[in-house]
DNA sequence: TTAAGTGCAAAAGTTTTGCACCAAG
DNA sequence: CTTGGTGCAAAACTTTTGCACTTAA
């Protein structure tokens, strides 16, 4: 059972005056065809349609992965590669979050239930609605420490210093 | 007390071969008197410079503030205007988090310790060292929502779904 | 001294836009 | 029919790079 259906995306586009059009329907197809943990970047996305046959623009493609962004329906991951990357924005059991290396930018994904709790309390607080909630972990990934890159981080960094009082903190509250 | 005097920023740059030059620690400057919740996109920080008199290059600026960035100096943030914004990377009790409006970009800081400690915890699992982690929570503001962007969120949204699904694992473990 | 950094101008990319035509509702 | 969507080509931007010249260590 796919997040959509293309009668359940015309609704919700109709409803605030879009339309379903066959570009559209295309677009949402490949993203829940995509195997889990892959995203596609506009350019991407345009390669994957012509592959297919599908003659789908490029500027429809831009202008269809923003719209469905601010839907809702896709998430825009920002993977520090130069570019946006999409991904369907999957409910609570497959939401997750990424890991990316400074370095070489290689990305991982995880799960973590409760950093989405604590999105979804910040926008509760606020009398908001939450439509996308991503942590992004910045790191130096192994390979790229093999290559050469700072063999440690420098005693004095603002993040280092995070990580120690932070699991104080941890300990004072002994919490999970 | 800043989180970097010269000479601390020397000392970290030699230790890997790089060197202190003016325009470096100039930019350093810049950012350690930003007012908190300020931050530079490159543009933003040239024009800062030239203002105060200082000629640094749009190049220079660029490759400075990424490697600033790499070094866990500055974080690079990506707020969904079309280009990188940058800060300094505060310690713990000042580390924050972003919520954006998807429709008119605003930004709105947040803290919350436990979102720290959740990326301090998924590093410490997989032997990683952390940079960064901050989280950025898509939504749509009072402003926007008022000036017309979707009345309410779709029924079916994952978000939505999300949420729904969030409450209720929180109420089961009954938590905080 | 010598390897790294800077500035400039040009290049490389990605994303957006104007406009004429097409099509969904 | 009317208004929104698409495709194309051009434009707009942000970011990166090659190269000659400086300069920190």
């Amino acid at each position: 059972m796919p997040l959509y259906t293309a009668s359940s995306l015309k609704a919700e586009l109709n409803s605030k005056g879009w339309r379903l059009t066959p570009q559209r329907e295309t677009i949402l197809h490949v993203f829940q065809n995509l195997p889990r943990g892959n995203h596609l970047s506009a350019e991407e996305l345009y390669n994957v349609l012509h592959k297919r046959g599908e003659q789908i623009s490029l500027s429809t493609i831009y202008r269809t992965v923003k719209l469905m962004a601010r839907m809702g329906i896709l998430r825009e991951l920002e993977l520090a590669e130069g570019h946006k990357h999409y991904e369907l924005n999957h409910p609570y059991p497959h939401h997750h979050h990424h890991l990316v290396c400074v370095q070489c930018n290689r990305t991982i994904e995880f799960r973590n239930d409760t950093i989405l709790k604590q999105g979804v309390k910040q926008v509760d607080k606020m009398g908001l609605e939450l439509i996308d909630c991503q942590l992004t972990i910045h790191t130096i990934c192994p390979e790229a420490l093999r290559r050469g890159w700072p063999a440690m981080l420098p005693s004095n960094w603002a993040c280092s210093r995070a990580i120690a009082q932070t699991e104080e903190l941890e300990e004072d509250l002994s919490e999970n």
